[in-house]
DNA sequence: ATTACTAGGTTCCGAGTAA
DNA sequence: TTTACTCGGAACCTAGTAA
């Protein structure tokens, strides 16, 4: 098998799932890939003689389960990307004084609503801001999957979207780093929220040493 | 791009690092990779080219790091596999009398250390012997990161090794399924662990439905 | 409808080799 | 030593079409 048709196999991975089976037929999957109804014949007859997916022609097209030696293809390489983007790098920095308006901006629903849906958790009312090496957090926040919460209007002001990415704060807290769109700090600051209160959480005081990961 | 080179790309991004750069040459990357010498130069020029990497050609070689473009389309497929991977599956059982040996076996501080350090918890000294289904069963661990908790000798006995993989229980508790070398049931009895007593926690009787994920 | 064979065209690879 | 060009051949893809 050419390694490079990890591809194909992802993609019907994805449509017959792990353990399924799935009637389905050349042509379905030649327009899901984008190549032709041949190729995919070609393909899939190769790839039930090398013995990765278990295939039989029926009236209508043919039914199709993967064998378990493309599951093991799967997480084999899906194990190599674990450990490329899985070296859970980690951040530390030193807790300062907020300006009190992260509480402010936490406090507003349609910032709650959104949080609750990308996070799994409303935010404690209060940000934690932490002083952190630029070039740290630059590299930390790019390992880190974006979530996006977007901005909005009341009758009074406009509030901005802003980045989010899920972190653990002091191993045992899960949060997230918060970076809005229009910020005074660069990321030599970090803004942290989390469900719970974490200067409580973490007996914390300014000038104390914060790390997440 | 041809969406097939994204091995190249994770073998590059391997060896150079997310974030670094590398002074390496077109013949030690296609040693590694097992082509020629002539494909590596093409494709890092096509590369280069195409925005995914930097390169600069030196007097022993080259120095490369990777561009945004390729981390970006690494996340991209590492995020595939992921859906792939974390559909959370989930596994229900009804729990039944365990035989108290669980009891004995989680005071043992070898088994305690390992846990800890692989785990993240120490277990509580007790286990919860959970009636599935087979297939399922099989399903839900396949899905899963494996560990290994080594056996060891007492002066008394021998303690067997045992498989472990963590998992979510009744969607709020951190525990694992322990699946020991030598056990009396297959899978049709699956072993959980966690570090408070679940019984009390969940207020657990024979009989009831229990899921993890 | 399907699957899948044949034929012809395109892409891709690597040995040889220049710089 | 390098990188990278040329070019012949292998691998691959798809239109046409039989079953």
């Amino acid at each position: 098998m050419n390694e490079k048709d990890h591809y194909f196999l992802l993609y019907l991975a994805r449509n017959i799932g792990f353990h399924g089976t799935m009637e389905t037929s050349t042509g379905k999957i030649a327009k899901g890939l984008d190549i032709s109804q041949q190729t995919v014949s070609r393909k899939l007859l190769e790839f039930a003689e090398e013995g990765l997916i278990i295939r039989s022609v029926t009236s209508t097209g043919m039914k199709l389960a993967l064998a378990e030696k493309s599951r093991e293809k799967l997480r084999t390489l899906y194990g190599e990307l674990q450990t490329l983007f899985g070296k859970q790098l980690t951040l530390s920095g030193i807790l300062k004084d907020g300006l009190g308006e992260g509480r402010f901006y936490m406090s507003q629903e349609q910032y709650k609503k959104q949080f609750q849906s990308f996070l799994g958790f409303v935010p404690y009312q209060g940000t934690l801001n932490i002083s952190v090496d630029k070039d740290a957090a630059v590299a930390f926040v790019a390992t880190k999957k974006q979530l996006y919460i977007t901005g909005f209007s009341t009758k009074e002001r406009t509030f901005g979207g802003l980045k989010c990415y899920s972190v653990l704060i002091a191993k045992k807290i899960p949060g997230a780093v918060i970076v809005p769109d229009r910020t005074a700090h660069t990321l030599e600051t970090i803004e942290l929220i989390a469900a719970v209160n974490l200067r409580e959480m973490l007996e914390l005081e300014n000038g104390k040493k914060i790390t997440v990961q």
